[in-house]
DNA sequence: CAAATTTTTGCAACATTGTTGCGTTTCCCT
DNA sequence: AGGGAAACGCAACAATGTTGCAAAAATTTG
């Protein structure tokens, strides 16, 4: 798994440190997405918080991981498994939150319906966030 | 316009002030949603922060207003339309967000599709957002 | 209408979250 | 291993959000 980051970082061109390596591999042992607040207690090692938000941005950017806006105001990341590249984000799937756990978790096999807009509105990104209870919660 | 405001704060039981007069009025004259910042520039008094932030507070609790979780994560407060009681929003139309202007706004004529969940999931909520080029910035 | 009671406001103080500049460290390439 | 580029940590700051409390305003009561 340490490989598989490195991997990772290779292939988006970025330098392999140790916070990137760290900090993605919560993303690729985890199973749901993560706030920077997150990160900033799962990640052993104390990285400073300027450093996690660059770390998260240059991620975003690169096209390893999407974010999730959530109702209560805290992006969540979660990791792209998709054909994501360097600003186009393909992520087309269901967001769900669980309001007993408060997890969230990328339903991959779930897409994003269409939606007709109404005249004149041109769409370029559609977001659906499902919040309820979650599989392991029941 | 001015009576309305009062007549929705009396159908809520909220004592009438003048804070919640003007902030509800901007709501009933303006077209899009606003956020606390934008409410703190438009209002033409200057009350103070956590007022603003108790009245959205207030509002929201009452079903006066319903919010939108957007990508940059400002909170977003746009009138509630429909039969919203205290606690009971039932708001389930789409949201859009303009990448132009970035105005967000209520699609009050474009329900929410329907999604169907993996086993074990249940939904309480749906939001959708979309965001691209509205109407006006075309 | 005026006094008593309840609610709301503004202020201060604080916590959390996010941003920027810069010197030092680490990484990458030859 | 050495030189140049990139990333890190730190400090300082800005923006956003929360809480307690006394003063002010609104509502209720007499
Ligand atoms: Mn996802
Ligand atoms: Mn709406
Ligand atoms: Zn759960
Ligand atoms: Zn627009």
């Amino acid at each position: 798994m340490e490989k598989k980051a490195d991997d990772i970082l290779k292939e988006r061109q970025l330098s392999i440190t140790d916070s990137r390596k760290k900090i993605l591999s919560l993303f690729l042992h985890g199973t749901g997405a993560l706030s920077h607040n997150d990160i900033e207690k799962k990640v052993g090692e104390r990285f400073d918080r300027v450093t996690i938000y660059r770390t998260l941005q240059i991620f975003l950017e690169k096209g390893i991981v999407h974010s999730i806006p959530t109702a209560d105001n805290s992006i969540q990341y979660a990791l792209c498994r998709n054909e994501c590249g360097s600003g186009h984000h393909h992520d087309n799937h269901v967001h769900f939150v669980c309001k007993h756990c408060g997890n969230t978790v990328c339903l991959e096999d779930v897409t994003v319906p269409a939606v007709k807009l109404p005249k004149g509105f041109s769409s370029s990104q559609v977001e659906m966030i499902v919040s309820g209870i979650c599989k392991d919660c029941r």
